[in-house]
DNA sequence: CTGAAAGCGCTAACAA
DNA sequence: TTGTTAGCGCTTTCAG
């Protein structure tokens, strides 16, 4: 096995290092003549550049780095795939890394992504704040968070109208004459979770219904939470006509415990979720859910890393809101036909 | 914003560059004095050693490259997850690229991860055999294929016993007295649904039922096919008694047709499907499946990748395959407790 | 149009 | 214990 290398290249072609790497690149021109020799010579040893070597003279990797919790399988991927196709189309790979919400290990990973081996980084934090996040990092470009909480800082974000979804899910309910409307949350910490539950109350201010604490369970998103919160609200004296949980995998676990119990859904209680899992539309009764278009949140976050959005300019951060829209089956009591249609709002 | 190279750090601690980069790697013995000294420097700038500028020199990245299939999404991230768990476990992180089962995506994949960006390969490539994918490659070592087709060859390899899953579901089927089971398979062209339809070709075989070709359904592992393949299977004059799909998703489209047409399930027709993706126990009724242990696979992946598992040893591939296991709820019509246990078989 | 040479940021002999 | 120096594989002035 001999070196291989752009110099064995650069040899067997008769020339320079720097007339291979010009034919590599297309930097400068190179006689039609020579440019053949060097390409027949690359395809004959089945060249490859080293993208070390190059990435340290010209500072660029052409990976991204993607930083997210590990909790939410089916959302994550979905955006996992928006992202890594948008970067595709960029000739970019991505790295990914999750993890556990945990701040260390943000910092961590911030730090071995900042070593030089990624062009820029997608972070997903809904536990910490962007600006916590940041804590010590000199850099704020090449930089853009993805449903996360950032203080009306100069970060560029891109994320889902967590508010208005659950405020017209919950509206719906309203509408459809529920008045004792449950809710299971997500964890405090998690900002998703707090807009949510923000959204909820807003909705039922608006229509004149007192919350009433009994009828707030926590959760914490996983399908095991939902279940044990169903489980609470059913030892209630009075039960609610309706449940609206923070997230699916929480409503599908919730629909378990109805089913263990024997509880008819939409008939005694009417279940809404958050997200629209694909699941959500195989479960029996079919869950109604707020539709969020996660695989082009991911597009869209790649979009402004690589195109060229700068949030640098003028102090001011870029803040894209993906609006959600919901959708209807049966487990919401109504049989509407379902709207899957995804919009966009600046 | 100065420098804040190694120069610069070496310069403020009145060392040589020498000197900070073994302080950097403890490579070498450096008096505690200077060492304080250095560290000093180092937190004071915030200083963070180029990944690029090391790795160039010492042929190491940290970075391992996965490789696979965008389909079977569910199955993926877990596979994600086990590798990323494994490979942080050895400060590797992981760079994910799913080409979308395109022997020229494959191929392009393989030249960017050579390029020096990645340390090791993980590759699933349910499609393109082992020697396919490797055509031109010098390459044979820091590779390892998961769930693919590598023919006898001199591969490290880690996948799942497609073929005794699809077996022991089948015969589970027959054994409660089902005797007419029809199969949605997956593409001819993908291993593991080979596997799995052999499985089932060979439980009909040792029970003595001839199989019957108007039951064996073609299907793409989609939730799509299976509801379409059901369709199919629901025109027939004589309808199966069961059916076994070759996957999981199918399974659920299946059984969103047997919905649709009031098709009792297990009652007029028994279900089980391959997988046993998270959904396959929310659904009603729940699914019986073939426990897959996706997770371990990547973690077992990433162990024979950088715990120095060397497939060239005497020309002989690693070939480690992961025992499945039947997990019974309730689509199938009996109620044993299910039993989820996971075992490895050498 | 092409070659020589200087580095990118770091590690690893080899000396001192 | 520490510094000097030679690269790692490439791109990119700067001459020619």
């Amino acid at each position: 096995m001999s070196k291989n290398g752009i110099k064995e290249v650069a040899k067997r072609a008769n020339v320079s290092i720097a007339t291979v790497s010009r034919v590599l690149n297309g930097s400068a021109v190179v006689s039609e003549e020579t440019k053949q020799r060097v390409a027949a010579v690359i395809d004959e040893l089945n060249y490859m550049p080293h993208a070390i070597g190059r990435a340290l003279v010209t500072h660029k990797t052409n990976l991204l780095g993607v930083i997210l919790p590990d909790v939410h399988s089916e959302f994550f991927s979905e955006l996992i795939r928006g992202i890594d196709q948008a970067a595709r189309e960029r000739s970019y790979h991505i790295i990914v890394s999750s993890t556990h919400s945990n701040k260390k290990e943000i910092e961590s990973m911030l730090n071995v992504m900042q070593g030089g081996h990624v062009d820029g980084l997608i972070i997903m934090s809904p536990h910490i704040s962007a600006e916590g996040v940041l804590k010590r990092l000199s850099l704020l470009s090449n930089l853009v968070f993805v449903n996360s909480y950032t203080n009306g800082a100069k970060f560029v974000s891109v994320s889902i109208d967590n508010f208005n979804g659950a405020y017209q899910m919950v509206e719906h309910l309203i509408g459809h004459g529920y008045d004792r409307i449950a809710i299971i949350k997500g964890e405090e910490s998690n900002f998703d979770a707090r807009e949510r539950f923000n959204g909820y109350l807003q909705a039922l201010k608006k229509n004149r219904i007192h919350r009433i604490p009994e009828l707030e369970i926590g959760g914490n998103f996983t399908e095991e939470s939902g279940y044990e919160g169903m489980m609470k609200i059913l030892k209630l004296k009075t039960k609610p006509s309706a449940l609206f949980c923070a997230n699916d995998s929480m409503a599908l676990g919730a629909l378990r415990a109805m089913h263990e119990k024997d509880i008819i859904v939409p008939g005694e209680i009417a279940l809404a979720g958050f997200d629209d899992v694909p699941s959500a539309r195989y479960v029996l009764p079919a869950l109604t859910s707020v539709h969020v278009p996660i695989y082009e949140m991911g597009t869209i976050a790649v979009k402004h890393l690589l195109d060229g959005v700068k949030a640098m300019d003028g102090m001011k951060g870029i803040k894209k809101v993906l609006t959600t829209s919901i959708v209807i089956r049966e487990s919401c009591g109504c049989s509407l036909k379902s709207d899957e249609e995804v919009s966009e709002m600046a």
